[in-house]
RNA sequence: UGGGGAAUAGUGUAAUGGUAGCACAAAUGACUCUGGAUCAUUUAGUCAAGGUUCGAAUCCUUGUUCCCCAGCCA
């Protein structure tokens, strides 16, 4: 069990916050029901990609068994074979991992307890509490009635317990094909919560296993299952999300039933988003139907893809600490992840310089071919992170956008006539902007002012803006990645009629340039390395990236005052 | 319309009968070799109506709204 600074980079926050879940674990331990054991476990169906939904789950889980000095195991519901695949759980194990939560010697997969529920479900039958049903599933449907009204029960629901034992054995052995006959639960048709209409058990399933390749033909249901996977394993807490709260019952019934050790299911709400989508099955179909890149595209809410953008561990750690745990829907602003992305990056990001927009800058008076090699801060928040040399020289890229010809006011930035500093090198002053036939600036001659060397002026005159440049002998090619949102809409789930949420995809979600120039220290950069291109952002080394064309991926843009007072500007 | 849950600033959350607080967002200002970071200030809330109480977000009653459940998915 790992026991890394619950506190994120941040530091502010409270060591641990309080939640109802932890209140009910201090209530627990008061009256010492599991004798001062806390186990919890994250136990996902290795059916697809993990993403921050379950980061929230993964924190709530490894955290509580962290903080109370307990364990957490790492299970797989492997219970339906023909949804499950073991590229999923290589994905899942490794996202876990990076995420920074260590699972030790607990990783469980519920298809190793088959034999074991098989062997419990023959006790069920044995005492009566099971039958084996010959219902098609249209008729266990039409048979179970709906919210307002009883089910009837099935004709097969009262055969002896010989005989269902014989049949429930034939059905494992294989004897009968895919959904001619299920193992139900003999409960109460009349029930008010449709769970406990004699639900399902087993079906039979003559489908290969990825683990238990075709030892199997019956498989056990989420809800026969999950509780006999925490009761293996001694959980204490089990936690899942608000949905199984109408399967409690249930949970509580199998295991009293069976008369064994029962744990406590607590359930809290799952995490949502805006602009994007958080079901496994939306995610699904923006893969299969390539409207991404892949489960790791760096716009989607994959864990792999936030990954790839560049989010750190820790920043996601700090997220879902963050944003609580509580009983009731709710949607975090994206924003506020932005936020836990900036507050982590800002403290552990180098400094760099990159140039996304080169506009082409020729200093006139500086001497042709000469070349300084300027002292640049590497992390003004790390004063250990030390400093690099960046060259300067008579050619250099600047920020398109930090040139206007006729400024608004309050631009503070280059324009003719206009000085400004250029980041740890000197003053320049722009004497012309050279235009191309159709209007366009195209290069800017300036000057320097050689006292200025380093970034001060020895009279003392400030300049109101400092830009970042590249010096063009030196400078590297590169790739950069641009993202928005993946949806134009705050909730895309909330569509107009006829319409699904692939219609508010947006398509300037991805923005890709191919003429950037970044400092030369960037050279041999590996991929998922993170850092601070000045003034722009934080940017992460794709895994597309190259020795040859190095490609970049914006995480997210630092907070822009300037793009702030532009945008009311033209409201 | 059966059953199960839940409602606190725009958003996310504290307060567990005793001053409704924090964060994000928004706004204003200071500072700044990143229009970054940092600092200060401001705006803004207990779903509604009754009741109990010296005192209610918290307890009671009634109502309103929202979420989940009719897979041989999890």
């Amino acid at each position: 069990m790992t026991t890394h600074d619950e506190k994120g980079a941040a530091g502010s926050a409270p060591e641990v916050r309080r939640d109802f879940i932890r209140d009910i674990i201090d209530e627990d331990n008061r009256t010492g029901r599991w004798g001062g054991r806390v186990v919890t476990r994250f136990p996902p169906e290795p059916n697809g990609y993990l993403h921050i939904g379950h980061a929230k789950s993964i924190c709530l889980n490894f955290g509580i068994a962290a903080q109370y000095g307990g364990r957490c195991h790492l299970r797989f519901d492997d219970t339906n074979p023909t949804k499950e695949e073991q590229e999923y759980v290589d994905s899942i194990l490794g996202d876990v991992r990076w995420l920074g939560w260590d699972w030790g010697k607990h990783l469980y997969y519920a298809s190793d307890y088959f034999q074991q529920m098989y062997d419990w479900a023959i006790q069920l039958v044995k005492s009566g509490k099971a039958y084996v049903c010959d219902q098609t599933a249209e008729e266990v449907r039409e048979f179970r009635g709906t919210l307002t009204q009883p089910g009837r029960e099935s004709p097969w629901r009262n055969r002896s317990i010989e005989e269902n034992l014989d049949l429930f054995i034939r059905m494992k052995n294989g004897e009968f094909p895919d959904g001619s006959r299920t193992l139900r639960a003999k409960i109460d048709m009349a029930h008010p919560n449709l769970n406990m209409r004699d639900p399902v058990m087993y079906r039979i399933l003559h489908a290969d296993h990825h683990r238990t390749g075709g030892k199997w033909c019956i498989y056990p249901m989420y809800d026969w299952a999950h509780g006999l996977e925490d009761s293996v394993e001694q959980i204490t807490h089990s936690i899942c999300t608000l949905e199984f709260e109408n399967h409690r019952p249930l949970y509580d019934w199998f295991l009293d039933a069976l008369g064994i050790y029962h744990p406590q299911q607590i359930e809290f709400a799952r995490l949502n988003l805006t602009y994007t989508v958080m079901s496994k099955r939306k995610l699904l179909r923006l893969v299969q139907d390539k409207l991404v890149g892949g489960w790791d595209d760096p716009r989607l809410p994959t864990i792999s893809g936030m990954r790839r953008r560049g989010y750190s561990p820790e920043a996601i750690r700090y997220f879902c600490q963050v944003i609580g745990v509580n009983k009731f829907n709710s949607t975090v602003d994206m924003a506020l992840l932005e936020h836990c992305i900036r507050e982590t990056l800002n403290k552990t990001s180098p400094r760099v310089m990159a140039v996304l927009r080169p506009l082409k800058v020729v200093i006139e008076n500086y001497p042709e071919g000469q070349v300084e090699w300027m002292d640049a801060i590497n992390n003004p928040e790390d004063p250990g992170a030390g400093s690099r040399k960046v060259p300067f020289g008579r050619v250099l890229y600047i920020e398109r956008e930090d040139f206007m010809e006729n400024p608004p006011k309050k631009f503070f930035r280059l324009s003719p006539g206009k000085e400004v500093r250029l980041r740890y090198a000197y003053f320049i002053t722009c004497r012309e902007a050279i235009k191309d036939a159709a209007g366009h600036v195209i290069e800017l001659r300036c000057t320097y002012d050689p006292a200025t060397r380093g970034g001060d002026a020895p009279d003392g005159r400030k300049v109101k803006a400092t830009l970042h440049w590249v010096a063009a002998e030196q400078a590297i090619d590169a790739e950069v990645r641009l993202y928005e949102t993946l949806f134009t809409r705050e909730n895309p789930d909330d569509m107009p009629e006829g319409q699904d949420f692939t219609a508010c995809i947006n398509p300037k979600s991805l923005e890709v340039l191919t003429e950037c120039k970044v400092e030369p220290s960037l050279k041999d950069a590996a991929p998922l390395t993170r850092y601070q291109f000045e003034r722009m952002g934080y940017f992460c080394v794709d895994s597309d990236s190259s020795a040859v064309r190095p490609v970049f991926n914006r995480t997210v843009t630092l907070k822009d005052a300037w793009a702030k007072i532009q945008q009311k500007g033209s409201e």
